[in-house]
DNA sequence: CTGAAAGCGCTTACAG
DNA sequence: CTGAAAGCGCTTACAG
C-alpha cells in the first residue's frame, strides 16, 4: 500500500542506503544515480515515514508547546510566531495544555518520556516552573517565554520590557500633565506585576495602586472605588488591556469623560484596544516576535547552537490611541506634586497572596 | 541511557512480549508475572517510546489540526475545544497553518503522506477544500469544522445554524418593533454569510444590505455611508462581533443613540462582545463546543465508529445584551411595513466576488 | 561511489 | 500463560 524507501531501491535499481543518502543528501552519490533516484521518488510520490525516520535517528523534529490556556486574547498571536517559525524549518508542532489539572500533567509527562517531541517552549501555567526544571534536568531542550516574569536561569527565555513598559507608561502620562495616576495592577505574585509597577512608579510616584487580577471586573471595581471614596485622580495605567476596559466603563457610567478628566492606559495591545471607547492608549506586547524568537532559539538548541545565558529582551511600545492622546492634545492642565499620600493600596481581584 | 522494553523485560525476567503484553492489557498474562512486570515498570520509569509503537502499530495516536490562522478572535475556543478532548483520550495534536502560502501547503502534504498524524481536523483555510478533500480521498479520515458554510458531503463536518441564527436576530429585532433593519454581510462567497441573510430576511424582510468582509472598517463604512445618503434604518445585523463594533463606533460618532435609535446585533459572541459600548447583543457560535464535537467525531472515526453523513449541527445561542435589549425594555416605537425599496444592496468591504 | 547488515524500540502472528 | 522471531521503515557504521 504505502510506498517504502525498499520501493524506490527496487525500482530504481540501488540499495536502501544509496536512496537514504540521496534523500539527505549525505555521503558522495553519483550524480547520474542520484537523478534517477530522484526521478523515481517523484514519479513514486515517496515521502519517508516520519515515525521510522524519528526512530532511527533518535528525534522526532516535533517541538512541543505548553500553554496554560488558548483562550487568552495574546496567546493566539504567540502561537502564530510559534507554528510559522516551527513550520518554516520543517518541524511540526505539537500542542499541549494543562487545562485539565494533575490528568492533563499527567499526560504531558508520558509525552515527553515517550520522546514525542525534542524540544519544549513553555509559557508557564501558573505554579508549574518547578516541573519545568525538572523536565530540563533531565536533558528536554526547554524555552521559556516568559510572561510572567519569573527570571528562571534553569533554562533560556524571552520576555519584554516590564519595567520599561511601565515607566514609558508614566511618562506619557507625565508630560500630558498628570500627577495622581491610579495603577490597577495584575495579581502581586506576578514578577511582570512588580516590573510594570516598578518602573511606573519610578517616573510617577503613586500610592493609589489596586490591586487587580486582569480581569474587567476588576478593573471597573477599582475606578468604582476610588470614585466612591472620593479620592481624586487624573489618569489610570492598567496592566493589561481588559482591566482597563473595565476602566473605561465606569468611568463612562459614572460620567467621567476620558481622555478629558482621566487619561487611561493599558498593557498588552489585545485586538480589542483598538476597539475600546475610546480607542485604548496601551503598553504593546510584542507577542508574535516572543513567540518566533523563542522558536527560533529552541530550533537554535536542537541544532547545535548554545542558547544564550541572559533571557532575550524584546522591547515593549507605546501605542497612542485616544484614551491618552499626545501631550497638547487636550485643552490645559497641570503640574501639581507627584502622589498624594491618602488611601493605601487596595485590592479588587479575587486574588491569593 | 533511555530504559527500552529489553531493560524492563530482563529486570523481570520476562520476554519483550509478555512486557507488551501487560503494557497493552493484550492476551492472558499471569497475574502475578504481571504484577512483578508493572512493579518493573514503575520503578525503572520506563515509557514506551511513542515513535517505536507508531512505527510498530503503524499509527501515530496523533491527530492533525489546520486553521487558516492563530489569531482569530474565536479560534482560540475552538482549539482549545478540540487539545481538550484531544488529550483526554491520549491522543496528540499537531498544529498546521496555511499562513505562508504555497510553501505551507508544501510542507503540509508532506506531512500527511509521511503518516505524522492518523485524521486531520480542519477550519478551511480559503480555496483549499479541493486539497483537503484529495487528501480524505486517498484515505486520511478528515473532519471539517465548518465555519464558512462549504457543505461539503465529502467527508463529515460540524456546523452551527446560520440560518437559524440570523432568523433569530431578526426576531429579536422584530419583536423590538425595529422594521428597517440594515444588514452587513460578510463576504457573500460563504455559505454562512448567505445562510445569516437568508434566515434574517425571512423574518424581517430588507434591502439594506451591505457586503462587507467582517473587518471593524467594512462596519464602519457601511453605517457612514447609510447615514450620509440620509436612508433612515433603526437597526443593524452584522455578520459578525468584529464588523458590529465598527457600527457602534459609527453611530456613537454620528451621535445615534444605541439602542434608543438604533439596535445592533452581532454574530459570535467574542470576548470583545461584552465589552463594547454598549455591550453587544449576539448570535453566540458554539465554538468550543464545535471544536469538542469535531475532535470526537475524528477520534470516533479512528476508532472504527463510522461518521454521520449529516453535518452535526450545533445551535447558535442569542445572547442578549444592552445593545438590543429585550423588547419593552425600551420606550416607545412601532412597526411600519417592513422593507423599504430605496438603496440597493451596497459594498463596503474590500471583496472579490 | 555503493551495498549488506545491524540497529532504533516496539508489536504481532505463530508455536508451544 | 509465555517466548523466539519477524517485521514496521528508516539510518548508519563498516567494508569494499
Amino acid at each position: 500500500m504505502r510506498v517504502t524507501i525498499a520501493d524506490v531501491a527496487r525500482a530504481a535499481g540501488v540499495s536502501k542506503t544509496t536512496v537514504s543518502r540521496v534523500l539527505n543528501t549525505k555521503g558522495e552519490v553519483d550524480s547520474k544515480t542520484a537523478a534517477r533516484v530522484r526521478d523515481v521518488i517523484a514519479s513514486l510520490g515517496y515521502v519517508p515515514s516520519s515515525g521510522a525516520v524519528g526512530l532511527a535517528r533518535g528525534n522526532s523534529r516535533t517541538v512541543g508547546m505548553l500553554v496554560p490556556s488558548l483562550t487568552w486574547a495574546w496567546m493566539g498571536e504567540v502561537l502564530q510566531g510559534v507554528v510559522d517559525t516551527v513550520e518554516a524549518a520543517g518541524y511540526g508542532l505539537l500542542l499541549f495544555t494543562f487545562n485539565r489539572g494533575a490528568d492533563s500533567v499527567e499526560r504531558f509527562t508520558t509525552q515527553v518520556s515517550a520522546r514525542a517531541f525534542d524540544g519544549l517552549l513553555v509559557v508557564e501555567p501558573e505554579n508549574t516552573l518547578d516541573k519545568i526544571i525538572a523536565l530540563s534536568h533531565k536533558g528536554l531542550p526547554v524555552v521559556l517565554i516568559d510572561d510572567r516574569g519569573s527570571h528562571p536561569d534553569e533554562f533560556p527565555s524571552v520576555v519584554t520590557t516590564n519595567h520599561e513598559g511601565g515607566a514609558s507608561a508614566a511618562r506619557h502620562l507625565l508630560a500630558d500633565g498628570r500627577s495622581r495616576p491610579l495603577v490597577i495592577t495584575g495579581p502581586e505574585r506576578f514578577g511582570c506585576v512588580r516590573d510594570r509597577l516598578g518602573g511606573f512608579r519610578e517616573i510617577l510616584p503613586t500610592d493609589l495602586v489596586a490591586v487587580g487580577d486582569f480581569t474587567e471586573l476588576s478593573g471597573r471595581l477599582a475606578v468604582e472605588q476610588l470614585l466612591a471614596a472620593g479620592t481624586p485622580f487624573d489618569s489610570v495605567f492598567a496592566h493589561n488591556d481588559i482591566s482597563a476596559a473595565g476602566a473605561l466603563r465606569a468611568l463612562r457610567a459614572a460620567g467621567r469623560s476620558v481622555p478629558d478628566d482621566i487619561a487611561v492606559v493599558g498593557f498588552d495591545d489585545i485586538p480589542m484596544a483598538r476597539h475600546t471607547e475610546p480607542p485604548l492608549t496601551t503598553v504593546r506586547q510584542p507577542t508574535r516576535r516572543m513567540g518566533e524568537t523563542a522558536a527560533r532559539m529552541l530550533l537554535g538548541h536542537l541544532g547545535g547552537t548554545t542558547a544564550p545565558d541572559e533571557p532575550v529582551v524584546l522591547p515593549t511600545e507605546l501605542v497612542v490611541r485616544q484614551s491618552a492622546p499626545l501631550a497638547g492634545a487636550r485643552s490645559g492642565s497641570n503640574s501639581g506634586s507627584p502622589a498624594g499620600s491618602s488611601p493605601a493600596a487596595f485590592s479588587v481581584g479575587s486574588v491569593p497572596a
